[in-house]
RNA sequence: GGAGGGGUGGCCGAGCGGUUUAAGGCGGCGGUCUUGAAAACCGUUGUGGCGUAUCCCGUCACCGGGGGUUCGAAUCCCUCCCCCUCCGCCA
């Protein structure tokens, strides 16, 4: 959520980062309904000094047991008056809030204009797009052949758009997500987290998905949701809190599979693993002071860049345009990993400095100073990575003429094998 | 899932519907005393909104959340959430 007292005191800066996002926003709204709440809230106020003070009188003259109709009577009057201006602060509240809670972050300045993706910016590339002197086969249907994905029967147990892994590639998986975790919680300061898989809608809210996103979640008759990604339990660990001064940074990294509706999204990437409904992932989130956030920012591409260099996997870095950035993020740079089998790069992290728009919605605070005023602070996240699109790449990069996929070294404690096939 | 008991300030813990705009204690902060410290004593203490107002000042709100009764609610009523104890079920 953007600072409340930015649409009353700068209106033309959120204007002119909405345009920058391409969003419509209608402010003149947005500001007639902060006027109301205002306006109701001044008058309401007065009312009820007064009848804090009158019944305290009140209270004196029953104590003398004398008569206090007169007052009574006036403040019943006053009462009605108070509910009604209440009701009317509340309702003014309540709807501003409800906007409030779908206009997205306003992007960095640091941060190109462009409409979509293809106005992002590549910042740099780390390898050579690995071109084999055979024709390079896409990873399902290298999987096919090495027996190490079965959709038709994930399709059969849940339904399409879901994956199941058998043998050595179910092994992959779990051996790049020790890989990743490890390499976090080990290497990178992290703190290693297991969490809740549902979360509860306050949660979603707080990290940005609700309630504008609804669409796209899984929602359980409990009200409960499945999780669509970790950064949503990560934001939530520290909900309503305050850091003590001294207490930031705080690094988090977490396993979860993610769960998405994907609504709309019918006729994309259909084959492998790109797009499904439930994929696994690890998350990298940090809670931090915000004059260091960006610097925070570079310190977690940088995490995230470490898991592909250890795998030896071709990647770009990108930064995204103001038009393809979501809907909590002020500044996010994407890896996108080389795919010789699709012959393409494809996303396969994206990480973000949301400054305190999360903070603000979750109430996420922290002192500066010991016995100082609690202020928002700044959190970001970032995947580290998408485990099942690095299972993908891995296959792709390192298959050999013959149909086996070479392993890459960091997986083989992992794997307790070199080679997959042959 | 069933039965019972509870949610009050950073923490513990009082609180007949009206000097409680929350007693008392602990902790924290400031001070007196002391060579220094401890002890003792004195003072102080949260969050948010509004007022052109991050501090000061004024005011309103906040005793798990929401709603209601009342001139007036921490206190009474309804509802939801959470915690504890016991029982049941279960990996």
């Amino acid at each position: 959520m953007i600072d409340p007292k930015l649409i009353r005191h700068t209106p033309d800066v959120v204007a002119e980062a909405m345009r920058r996002r391409h969003k419509a926003i209608d402010l003149d709204m947005l500001t007639a309904l902060e006027e109301r709440r205002r306006a109701a809230l001044s008058k309401v106020e007065v009312l009820k000094a007064e009848r804090n003070a009158v019944s305290g009188q009140i209270a004196e003259l029953k104590k003398r047991k004398e008569d206090a109709t007169g007052h009574i009577e006036a403040m019943r009057r006053v009462g009605e008056e108070i509910k009604e201006l209440d009701e009317e602060a509340h309702i003014a509240e309540a709807e501003f809030m409800q906007i409030l809670l779908t206009i997205p972050n306003l992007p960095d300045a640091g941060v190109p204009d462009g409409a979509d993706a293809d106005d992002n910016v590549v910042v740099r590339t780390w390898g050579e797009p690995t071109q084999p002197d055979f024709p390079a086969k896409p990873h399902w249907e290298l999987a096919e052949a090495l027996g190490l994905l079965d959709f038709e029967r994930a399709t059969k147990i849940a339904q399409a758009r879901f994956s199941l892994f058998v043998g050595l590639g179910a092994r992959l998986e779990r051996a790049i997500l020790n890989y990743m975790l490890t390499l976090h919680a080990t290497q990178h300061g992290y703190t290693e987290i297991w969490p809740p898989y549902l979360v509860h809608p306050d949660s979603l809210q707080a990290s940005g998905q609700l309630p504008k996103f609804e669409e796209d979640l899984f929602r359980l008759r409990e009200g409960l949701y499945l999780s669509p990604t970790s950064e949503v339990q990560l934001t939530n660990l520290h909900r309503d809190e305050i850091f003590e001064a001294g207490a930031l940074p705080r690094y988090y990294t977490a396993f979860s599979p993610c769960f998405r509706a994907e609504a709309g999204a019918a006729g994309q990437e259909s084959r492998g693993l790109i797009r499904q409904h439930q994929f696994d992932k690890v998350e990298m989130y940090k809670f931090v002071e915000p004059e260091r956030s960006m610097d925070e920012l570079e310190s977690l591409v940088a995490n995230a860049e470490a898991v592909l260099q250890g795998l030896g996997l071709p990647y770009r870095v990108v930064l995204l345009c103001a038009g393809d950035m979501g809907f909590s993020a002020l500044k996010t740079y994407d890896l996108e990993v080389w795919m010789p089998g699709m012959g393409k790069y494809v996303e396969i992290s994206s990480c973000s400095n949301c400054g305190d728009f999360q903070a603000r919605r979750g109430q996420i605070r922290y002192r500066r100073e010991a016995g100082g005023k609690p202020e928002l602070l700044h959190t970001l996240n970032g995947s580290g990575l998408a485990i099942g699109r690095t299972w993908a790449a891995v296959v792709e990069n390192y298959q050999q003429a013959d149909g086996t996929v070479a392993l890459p070294p960091a997986l083989h404690p992992f794997m307790g094998c070199a080679t997959i096939g042959g």
